[in-house]
DNA sequence: CGAGTTCATGTTAGCGCTAACGTTTCGAGG
DNA sequence: CCTCGAAACGTTAGCGCTAACATGAACTCG
């Protein structure tokens, strides 16, 4: 079945005008042509019980003749709902907000939505007020977003109202919203203990940007878990390698190295590993590392990178199933979702 | 300017059921605050000339005071344009595809579209003609697939029929479709040429997949620019830094390595440095390594990695200036963005 | 100073769909 | 044979918006 030659999208030619130019087919149409009501047509459509096996048959056969497609704006009007959902992210092109916004996407269809995303250049909050301004009038059967700031949570909370929302955050949230994220804290906690299990007195850790809530998140708990004694050194970077490359040169310039570093995530990870290859340093057998996402091409560092996995997926289906559970009215909850670890071989006992 | 409470979402109640429970006000609320019509509000709302200052005020408090929020669907409905586009991008979380995507969604913003995406969950054509299918039910205006598969292309092409489409792609088009990429073959020149230069008389392939289009640019350009008498060595990986790895092992495994590789992207050559430190060969002096992307963590690896940088910005730059083209009726053309060469430290003359 | 403009605004008729209710048909049950 | 009640459809009245045309006031100008 060819696409019909007359199907002609926009300033569709009003009928009315008296102009014989087609427009696209409409319900009316398809009704015309199978000999029926338009009403029986949208009870077709919809899979509704009322309607005889023969006259379903001659309605699909006239969708399919005329290549008919339902308009969604006259249905979204009529009904109230689009059956879409706003997703909301960072715009970075980390593997965090990018593997977190495929996973929701997916899931999303694989339950009968369709997603309206919309990514953040900068950190501004007037930005997400807009987004998610937009969102609304579009109509938006329910909202997710990727909050990695406070700004950027705060902002959300303060411009989705009523909407049924779900925050994928590590921050606190004390109104009626779902939240959701994967264990930040805990992650951080399992790398804290898997070091000071092999012996690790002196744990130094490479930080993210103190803007991210993830990394607010990591850190806290890298202090948390220090051994009583240790200064615990800490340097910011701003996820990149190469802030992660600067930091373990400054933490090396400052002599007497710890025998283990906790780095906020993997390619800054990968940045120390650089710095201490150049440095002559041996790992783990000098300085362990460990750091966090297991993001692709962690487990071919030089060494092989021990990290704690996040596991997107998850995270993508729990946020469909939270945000559905909103749209059903049903009360808002919590989740978190356990991190992983990941052993490899860049970590080890202080050795000599 | 708190959120009324009477603004209730879905199953709005009808009016003439008499019922006191508001709704979400609409044009007509606002057009009786001001006191003018509904079709001046429109106006407003429009931005057009043909209101004096004094009602223009009028109405903007009106709007102000009852929160008003302009219903998208409806004004899809009456004009037949929707202000969305479509995106349709392969799932994997390469940076390619995402960066491609962020970027698209980016630039699509700052001209006043918004986005509905969808990412492809296997490689099979249904699945695309479904979501063209729902984008074009959406009424979008316009559809930007980034097509990195022979067969997705094909079923774009196949399911977008009159809808202005613009492909991201380095596949074939004759139809009378907008094509655009970055250049692959390009950029695979460039490494080569690079290597030659170096004096690398014999250079080895690691490549991505072979259903991948970008994959099959990079190794067509690597075949024709081999010198006379090279074997032209080349394994087959799956972009992952784990298989360049296993390329790399393998190639070493053959004996007689060549003194340069050119590597499909930067996580597969990530794979390719850990085999060789593994295997106790210095970078570059005992082989160069050349990668394809340019993405962040090639600056850190060890060594640092020479590569071919993709501008994801231009593409969406350019990816939504052709779409507006398309949709404004304009002909069909294509742009190919250059590759950028970026030299660190993987590569060198071979040495002894 | 009256006819023709222009400007600001109102009125009407849809866009394509669904919800609610009305109508017809047909068979069961008394 | 007649009543009643499903089942299977049809009809009507919106959803909230915009385009096109209608109206009325102020204003120009010979």
């Amino acid at each position: 079945m060819s696409a019909p030659i007359w199907r002609i999208r926009k300033k569709r030619t009003r009928l009315w005008l008296m102009d014989a130019t087609r427009t696209t087919p409409t319900m009316a149409d398809v009704a015309a042509r199978a000999g029926v009501s338009h009403q029986t047509v949208s009870r077709v459509l919809n899979n509704q019980a009322a309607v005889s096996a023969a006259t379903r048959a001659k309605v699909r056969a006239a969708i399919e003749d005329l290549g008919y497609r339902r308009n969604l704006a006259a249905r979204t009007l009529a009904t109230g709902n689009s059956g879409i959902i706003g997703v909301l992210v960072s715009s970075t092109n980390l593997s965090g907000p990018s593997g977190s916004l495929l996973a929701i996407e997916q899931n999303a269809r694989s339950k009968g939505f369709w997603v309206s995303m919309a990514s953040l250049q900068g950190r501004g909050s007037q930005e997400v007020a807009d987004v998610i301004s937009h969102f609304i009038d579009q109509g938006v059967d329910g909202l997710i977003a990727v909050a990695q700031t406070e700004s950027a949570l705060e902002a959300t909370l303060r411009g989705a109202g009523d909407l049924p929302t779900v925050l994928v955050t590590s921050g606190a949230v004390d109104e009626g919203h779902s939240t959701l994220d994967i264990d930040q804290a805990g992650g951080a906690r399992m790398a804290m203990t898997l070091l000071k299990g092999l012996g690790h007195t002196q744990i130094a850790h490479l930080a993210g940007p103190s803007y991210d809530l993830h990394a607010a998140a990591r850190l806290g708990a890298w202090r948390e878990s220090l051994l009583e004694g240790d200064p615990g050194v800490c340097f910011e970077g701003d996820w990149s390698s190469n802030s992660g490359y600067l930091a373990m040169m400054t933490l090396l310039a400052q002599g007497n190295p710890p025998s283990a570093v906790f780095v906020a995530n993997d390619q800054m990870a990968f940045g120390a590993l650089r710095a201490l290859h150049e440095a002559g340093l041996r790992i783990p057998q000098d300085i362990s590392v460990i750091g966090f996402d297991d993001i692709d091409g962690s487990d071919c560092s030089f060494p092989p990178l021990t990290t704690i996995r996040q596991n997107h997926d998850a995270l993508g289906e729990v946020a469909i199933e939270l945000l559905v559970e909103a749209i059903n009215g049903l009360p808002a909850r919590s989740v978190k979702i356990p991190a992983e670890l990941i052993t490899r071989s860049s970590t080890g006992s202080p050795g000599r």
